[in-house]
DNA sequence: CGGCGCCATGAGAGCGCTCTCACGATCGAG
DNA sequence: CTCGATCGTGAGAGCGCTCTCATGGCGCCG
């Protein structure tokens, strides 16, 4: 279907990746302020036109290699000694002064400062966190295949809200995706070795054991999203997914759909069992039913379940999407059978993504604040990390947005 | 224009964020498998109950605290010393099994390891960063407005493919966002506080002092698409835009269009500024020219861009949109100015977004290769922090996808 | 059989920091 | 004026690791 045409490159040069000479020496030997690393043996292959290959290490021979490598490091990264001795006083004082401490004396006090600033002083995070064990380090931690996190924006606008929590203090976000079991080992072991302080963790499946584990190595752990099985402290932040399944069939119910279908996620998660619950549940209140076919969350998933609806149930007039992702495929299935949105099919949405407003017409959506979640599930967990207190769940409303689909 | 209405909550209560009761204990006091913490002061203040606050600390405050943090943590991780003892080795000997290194009786070799297993011991990072220089820590940093980010799918591709290039070894990969000054030097302190072994940085508009600054902190950066200004030593990877503009124009002159125009990106961005000469250099080679209107790569102002290009040249029948969000904002303003796209109008996107392949008409457009484009910064990065070797700057072709659209 | 070299191992010195403890100076109370 | 309390400061002990250097055992050559 779609035809693909290699480009000709700037000059018009055969079909693979360019090299470009100049741009910088290749040969590093650089001088830095407090730091010089001088690149001993050359090789600097001008080749590797290719895609260059990390030509296999194990972590393993990553720290190897270091230990042999025989390029003279000269460390000279001012130190707390140094700082201390230009200002005159012990490395305990000087110590005491730029961790804040007080019982230190205005003019000792101002010296050192003057003394770190002058020498362009940072505290060296390695031995702090070898001596207090906190490492300033949060993961956020997504248990999903690659391509669902990145074709999912829900899950970057969460990470989104997270780094915007943290960015004012001095911590930072280390992002991975756990998938794979092994992916998941080799994530507690970093998370034990590296003094990880705490760990956000988004999209579980099912009962999955990550945080059980880092819960078990004494790492504060919150979640995105209810646990199907919860794990004694181990809170949450999680929106109202039943609400917003109501809201859903309100929705539809109110605008005279009578005959209704809900596309769910996976049923190995709360959110869309909550969502699915919901929508049922306020059709049951107003005496009425709908049919349910389980998705993904995926576009995919929901063209396919759309597909299948229009063939099972012809004259479906009315259908909540559990994501926008799913509502987006719909809207496909729908278009592609012929039928126009809304006069003949209405459909409804979760989580006024940005994609939402985009299309045409616009998705009616149902809005979980995924930034602000984010930020939430941030702040809890600092506070887990800073006294232990472990915070009770939070739910978070969702509210309809209207737009033209339904 | 959208209508918002607050979901009632699972019970339909008022109008909050929702606290829920239960679902763990509210004092931590678990014991871990090797670290036990015990959780001092209670205060498991239920209340929270609207967006908590991160209680305004300074980065100062947050190690503050945790010095005046009366609450005993028992520190009762293995060591390489327990490891040893077990064993009955030294902890030299135990040292040198663990990292690989020769030398090593098998008998002892063995001992070593099982010892390990049995006690469950990982490395401790912060010790090891501490002797080695090395944190095994990479950033990938984004020079953007966050909603930037977030928005374009261009850069979390990106952030993926360099996840995928470094989740074999054991490195880990820190995420940030540095946009304000503020946030560039926090990065900054950070980035040499925390011996950050190297960094990635995307999408730096102007000339950006952050490569510079890491630089010069000596610390190995590479970065994602050429700077507008070199810098000395910084290797680069981007796709080949020029080439890619080139396709875009030949795609629309082949396809008969003549009355042409293109929805450039930001000039401070060289990206922006080689997708444009790219086009009207082939247009030029063709005898043409065309129309120039600038946006920022958003789909707003791609929406913008054309709307005001339909008001200049009524006529215009072709448009290449420098990345596809702009070229969905271009289909918007076509539409909503009663044309149809591809018989009024053709467009061309670049980028190859996942969206350009959902959206009807198909968006025909100039595929990158983002995340191959991720991986090969992280393996090029590795590179240079492990040998000190600067690679030379790589282009990577662009091709163009063809669909509906042009 | 003495001596040389090699190799596996252990002892120990830090990396840069935090934090305890001891010490001298200052101060108010008796 | 003396005594204990208080306070600022310095000395020093580690945190857990890596890596140099010394040591002692062994094989090999002369």
């Amino acid at each position: 279907m779609n035809q693909h045409q290699r480009s000709p490159g700037s000059g018009f040069q055969p079909n693979r990746a360019l090299v470009l000479g100049g741009g910088g020496p290749a040969v590093a030997s650089w001088t830095a302020g407090w730091w010089v690393q001088i690149a001993a043996q050359a090789d600097s292959s001008p080749g590797c036109g290719t895609s260059p290959e990390p030509d296999g290490w194990s972590a393993f021979d990553w720290h190897h290699r270091r230990m042999a490598d025989p390029r003279p490091v000269v460390r000279s990264a001012p130190t707390l000694e140094s700082v201390a001795s230009v200002a005159g006083v012990s490395r305990a004082t000087a110590g005491r002064v730029l961790s804040g401490a007080s019982n230190v004396t205005e003019r000792t006090r101002e010296a050192v400062l003057r003394a770190a600033d002058e020498l362009g002083y940072v505290t060296n995070r390695a031995a702090r966190a070898l001596m207090t064990q906190r490492s300033g380090l949060i993961a956020f931690v997504v248990a999903e295949p690659e391509e669902r996190f990145f074709n999912d924006p829900h899950f970057s606008l969460a990470l989104r809200g997270a780094h915007a929590a943290v960015a004012k203090l001095d911590v930072q976000l280390v992002f991975s995706i756990v998938h794979l079991d092994a992916d998941r080992r080799k994530f507690e072991r970093f998370a034990r070795a590296g003094h990880l302080d705490g760990a956000i963790l988004a999209s579980l499946h099912g009962d999955h054991p990550l945080p059980r584990a880092l819960q078990a190595a004494g790492i504060p752990v919150i979640l995105m999203g209810r646990p199907l099985v919860p794990v004694a402290g181990v809170s949450y932040v999680s929106s109202d997914n039943v609400g917003g399944g109501r809201l859903a069939a309100a929705r539809l119910a109110d605008g005279g759909r009578t005959r209704l279908a809900t596309i769910t996620g996976p049923r190995d998660m709360t959110a869309a069992l909550d969502r699915e619950s919901g929508f049922l549940g306020e059709l049951a209140v107003r005496g009425r039913s709908g049919l349910v076919v389980e998705g993904d969350f995926s576009m995919e998933s929901g063209r396919a379940a759309m597909t299948e609806l229009l063939a099972t149930r012809p004259d479906i007039d009315g259908v909540f999407a559990a994501s926008d992702l799913m509502a987006l495929g719909a809207f496909q299935a729908i278009t592609d059978a012929g039928r126009s949105i809304p006069e003949d099919v209405a459909v409804v949405g979760f989580d006024d993504s940005p994609l939402a407003a985009t299309v045409r017409p616009g998705l009616t959506t149902i809005r979980q604040p995924v930034v602000d979640m984010g930020a939430t599930l941030a702040q809890r967990l600092l506070r887990t990390i800073e006294d232990g207190t472990v915070l009770d769940p939070v739910l978070i409303p969702a509210e309809l947005v209207a737009r033209e689909s339904a």
